[in-house]
DNA sequence: AATGAATGAGAGTTCATTCAT
DNA sequence: TATGAATGAACTCTCATTCAT
C-alpha cells in the first residue's frame, strides 16, 4: 500500500542526490572543462532539469566550487595526511627521502584508480590560470599549499628544497597530463616513480 | 589609370590582416581557452565584425586550426630544427647529452620571451585531451612527434630513452604551467635547466 | 495537560504572520510594482520560503488581492468614513466646501505619514490600467467609487460636480506621484491644500 | 528577374525597421510596462526573433532608452518648442496666461491623438519612481525640465510660480491617467482646459 | 574584404507553482 | 505551518553562422 520513500520522478534524499550530481559533474567537467560543459547535459545525465540542478547549487559557479570543496574533503585531505603522517624531521635524510617517495607513490596509486579525478584536476588547473576563472583562487591556494608542504619535506635532504618541490610537482602534473593525452596507455605509476627517484637523486 | 599593384597590395594587406588576427587570437585563446573565448570579442579587438572574421577563417574551428598551423610554422619548426641540427648519433654520449640540454635551453629561452605562446600551448594541450576537441588530433600528433624526437636523442646516453623523453616533456610542460600559475614570478629557465640536468643525470 | 489556548494562539500567530507579510509586500510592491517583484525576495525578507508564502496566499495574484483588501480595510474605509461623517447635504455651500477640504486634508495627512502606502497606490494604479492586470477590476471599482463620492460632495457647491471631482482626484494622484518622483522633497500637504483651494474656488 | 530590395524573411532597410520596432515597443510597453513585457512578444509582433531584436538595440534596457530618446525627438521637443515659441516675458500677464493655456491645449490635443504615447508616459513615469528602474534618470531629468519651464512661464502672472507649475503638471498627469483608467470615455481636452483655467485663475 | 541583418540553438538564470513531507 | 525538491515555462542574452550586399 505504501510507496517507500521514492516520490514522483526521482525525488531523492537530498544529500545523496547532491553527491550523485557532483560525481557526474566531476566526470563531465573533467572531459569538457568548465567552459565546455553545459548545465543541461549534466542535468539530463542526472535525470533532472536545469532548475533542478540550480536548486542544489545556486549557480554554475557555485556548482564548480562545491565540486572543488567536495574533492578537497574526499581526496586532498587524505593526500596531505598521507604525507604528513610519515613526516618526522628528526629522521636521517635517507629515510626522509624514502618516506616522501613512498607517500607520493601511495597518493599517485590512489589517483590512478580514479582517472576522472585526474582529468578534472588537469583541465581545471589549466583553465584556472586565467584570473577570471571561478576556480582561479582555489588553485592558487592549492599551489601554494603543495609547494610549501613538499618543500618542507625536501628541506631534510635537498640543498634546494623549493626547486625540488617544483620538480616533483612538475613531474606529477606533467606525467598525469601525458597519461591522459596518450589514453592511459603507459604505466603512469612506474614512470612517476622512476622520475621522482631521478630528481630526488 | 590601371592599378597593377592593387591586386598584390590587396593580397599582401590581407595576409598582414590575417596575421594580426591570429596574433590577437593567440592572446585571447591563451587566456580563455577555446571554449571560453568568443568570436565577438576577438573581432572587436581586431576592429572588425564577426562575419568579418569568418570571412578569413571560415569557422571558429577553422580559426583554431589556422592558428595552430601558424604557430607550427613560426615556432615548432624552429624548435625541431634546433634539436635536429645538433643531432649527430656518432658523437660521444656526453656530447650528445650536452647538446640536447643546450638545445632545450635555447627553445625554452625563446618561449619565455613570448609568454602568450606558452599560455596557448598550456591551455589547449589540456583542453585537447578531450577527443571531441577540435585540436585533439593536432596535439595527439604533436605528442607523438615530441616523444619520438626526444627518445631518439636520449637513446645515445640513456638506458630508457622513452622514459627519459617522458620526463623531459613532463618537466617542460609542468614547469611552464607552474610558471603561469604563479604569475611568472620565478626563474623558469633556471628551474628547467636544473631539473633537466637531474633527470638526464 | 490540555492546551486550550493553542488553537487560538496558533491562529492569532498565523494572523500576525500574514499581516507582517502583507506589510512587507506593501513595501516591495510599492517599489517594484506587481510585475517587477518576485515572490522569492518577499519570502526572503519575511524569513520564509516561496512555498511558505504561497501557503498563506495561494498564488501571486492572490497575494496581491489580499494586500488590496487589507489596505481597503485599514485605510480606504477610514478615508470614506472621514468624508462621509462630515457630509450633510443640508448645510450651506461654503460649509460643505470647507468640510470637504478639511476631510481631504485629514486623509492626505494620514497618507503622508505612510509613504509606502502612497507608493503602492501610485504604481498599482498605473499598472492596473492594463485590462489584463490582476488589480484592474479593483482599481476600476475604486475609481468609480471615488468619483461618485466626491461628485456627491461637490454637487452642493459646484456647477459641474463631476468635473470638480475629476480635478480633485487628478491633483491628488498627480501631486502624490510628483512627490515620490522628487523623493518627497516638497511639502505635499501644503501644495495639495492650495491646489484644491484653487479648483474648488 | 530581379527581386526588389526585399531579402529572405523580411530583411528591411534598417532604419525603417528600427522605427517600426520602436512603434510596436511603444504600444506594448505602454500596455504592460517595462517589467511586464517580454522581448519575445515584441519580436513576434515585429516578425522577427529575439536575437533579431537585440541586434538593433543591444539589450532590453537599451531598447527602452532608445524608445525614450525616440519619443523625446518626435514629441517632447515639439512640445517644448510649442511653449517656447509663444513665450515673451515682456507681454502683459493676461496675454502670458492665455498663451500658456493655448500652448498646453495644443500639446494635449496632439497627445490625445496618440493615446499609445500617453499610455507609455503614464506607466513608465510610475514605474520609474523606483531608483533601480532603467528609465529613472530619464524621468527625473524630464521632471526637472518640465517644472522649470512651466515655472518660468507662470512667473509672469503667478505669485507662486513653482506651485502653479506643480499644479499644472499634476492636473496634466492625473487627468491623463484617469482618462486611460476610464477607457477614454470622457472628453480629456475639455476637462483639462477647465481645470487649468481654475488653477491659473 | 567586410558589413548589417537575421537566425536557430543554446547559454545560465528566475519565475510561480506543485507536491510529499 | 512550512520546507526541500523539483518542474515547466519564460526570461534576457550570447553563440557561431548564413546571406545579401
Amino acid at each position: 500500500m505504501n510507496k517507500p520513500t521514492q516520490g514522483i520522478r526521482g525525488r531523492r534524499d537530498g544529500q545523496l542526490r547532491r553527491e550523485a550530481i557532483l560525481d557526474e559533474a566531476q566526470r563531465i567537467i573533467g572531459e569538457c572543462g568548465y567552459h565546455g560543459f553545459g548545465l543541461h547535459e549534466l542535468a539530463a545525465r542526472c535525470g533532472l532539469t536545469r532548475p533542478g540542478l540550480l536548486h542544489h547549487f545556486g549557480s554554475k559557479d557555485g556548482l564548480l566550487l562545491d565540486l572543488l570543496r567536495h574533492c578537497d574533503m574526499r581526496h586532498e585531505r587524505a593526500a596531505v595526511a598521507e604525507l604528513g603522517s610519515h613526516h618526522d624531521p628528526l629522521s636521517a635524510p635517507d629515510i626522509q627521502r624514502a618516506r616522501l617517495i613512498a607517500g607520493l607513490q601511495t597518493i599517485m596509486a590512489r589517483n590512478i584508480a580514479q582517472p576522472e579525478l585526474i582529468r578534472l584536476q588537469v583541465i581545471l588547473q589549466a583553465e584556472a590560470i586565467n584570473h577570471a576563472h571561478p576556480a582561479h583562487d582555489y588553485f592558487k591556494a592549492r599551489e601554494a599549499t603543495k609547494l610549501t608542504l613538499l618543500a618542507e619535506h625536501a628541506a631534510t635532504f635537498s640543498a634546494h628544497p623549493m626547486s625540488t618541490a617544483r620538480q616533483i610537482i612538475a613531474l606529477w602534473d606533467g606525467l598525469q597530463a601525458q597519461w591522459l593525452r596518450e589514453d592511459m596507455t603507459f604505466d603512469l605509476l612506474a614512470e612517476f616513480d622512476s622520475a621522482v627517484a631521478s630528481v630526488i637523486r
